[in-house]
DNA sequence: CGTTCATTATTGTAGGACAATAAACTGGGG
DNA sequence: CCCCAGTTTATTGTCCTACAATAATGAACG
């Protein structure tokens, strides 16, 4: 989905309109820079000021914003305009319960489906860096694992529409927020879980993943929970 | 019919523009229109015609539609326009087995917050109806009685999040499209099952109720397995 | 020091314009 | 009779301008 928009979509100098794409171009823009610090939780984002950054009219930016407030990941006040979201602790630890009943039932449905070879194949391929050896040491590189990882348990289920779910569940907003608090330890035990659900789905085990699955979310909602008050929203 | 949402908002004659609720007014009239039939599964939605219909500009009209698409009502396709969603057979399912994993732990949760007697006190009265003994004959009745329990259950296991979630699990809009489909057979054992889930959270049994609701939205979802293929998308 | 009122910044909505696209329609071959 | 290319039409995607409504800000006043 995510292709090489920018190529032909140069921003505020750009001539051509190349119909179709702006808003995408847009949400895209705001959902990297948001993702990527650009873009600081509670920031407010005001119409005028992208509108002439991004060359764009208010109408595909209003159009943009609403799409990634569906995302969760800004928030738009009546009159107010648009704030990029930053979630309480209260908001995370239910979106770790949902991810944990979710992903749980993902990992034992998807070991079901791992009989089937290509279906195997592509897990074995998606999983595939999660057995290297070399420590994950910053958190960036740790967040994109992990998103793959699970992504890719998700996908092995088979249900599209789950996939689509776990992906606008924000994970990758909560790992952000969160990347800067996470420790060593905590990293190094998460690849570990990582490593003993793959096994088990590979084993063909599907209560011993649905088991690992839920623990590991679980024992990731507990991190959450001991982290200081001031990483998430009032 | 059409007429009785327009009280404050007049349609094309209105004067006072009554800022601030424009799309929600559109959002709230499109959907209950899709939700009710008045426009048909696979429908195309012209703009031109809406803002004619409903006196409101295009901008507001899109914005409008967007958030139905997030809601999974609508279906934009690029250059073509809005049509009203319809589910394929494997959406459906798809969307049941999310059902049944989070709802299977909604319900186990729930249950363990009943202890808390505010809690149970709303879950009481919002279940109440349940255990009326009138037969529910029309399918629309049984869909409210339905929609109301399972968002009982949800809501007792506090978890805003999962409220929402579920309710734009389109539930809604499943069961409208089975509506016509469902015999009383059907539905009387549905209502057994809401019982027994209830009783099941109220005794304090938080594994029973899982086991219940995950057996009820099992039994659902076979239910729609075993539907004629003329009720879902090609 | 708090309150009321003007000022300003910003959003919500309307409405018009135009190009781009897809669909429907035309005509002529095969 | 059907199929194909070119043309027409309907509709959307985007931009623009304008203005009212609201919230935030600051000033004057008691």
């Amino acid at each position: 989905m995510t292709e090489s928009l920018n190529v032909i979509r140069l921003g505020p100098g750009r001539v051509a309109p190349v119909r179709g794409g702006t808003v995408d171009y847009v949400v895209n823009h705001l959902r990297d820079g948001i993702l990527h610090g650009r873009y600081a939780p509670g920031q407010r984002l005001i119409e005028a000021d992208l509108t002439a950054q991004l060359g764009v009219s208010r109408g595909p930016l209003r159009e943009a914003m609403r799409r990634l407030s569906a995302e969760n990941l800004l928030e738009i006040i009546p009159n107010r305009g648009a704030v990029v979201r930053r979630l309480s602790k209260r908001e995370m630890l239910e979106l770790f319960s949902i991810r944990i009943a979710l992903e749980g039932a993902a990992a034992r449905e998807a070991t079901e489906r791992l009989s089937d070879a290509i279906v195997r194949a592509r897990f074995e391929a998606d999983i595939e860096p999660i057995w290297s050896k070399a420590p994950r040491v910053s958190g960036g590189e740790y967040i994109e694992e992990n998103k793959a990882f699970h992504q890719a348990v998700t996908r092995a289920c088979g249900n599209e529409r789950l996939l689509e779910l776990t992906q606008q569940l924000q994970l990758p907003l909560i790992m952000f927020q969160l990347s800067g608090m996470l420790s060593h330890e905590t990293i190094a035990t998460s690849l570990a879980e990582h490593r003993a659900i793959a096994q088990a789905m590979l084993d063909g085990d599907a209560a011993a993943a649905e088991t690992c699955a839920k623990r590991h979310l679980t024992r990731a909602r507990m991190v959450v929970e001991e982290m200081p008050a001031g990483v998430f929203r009032a």
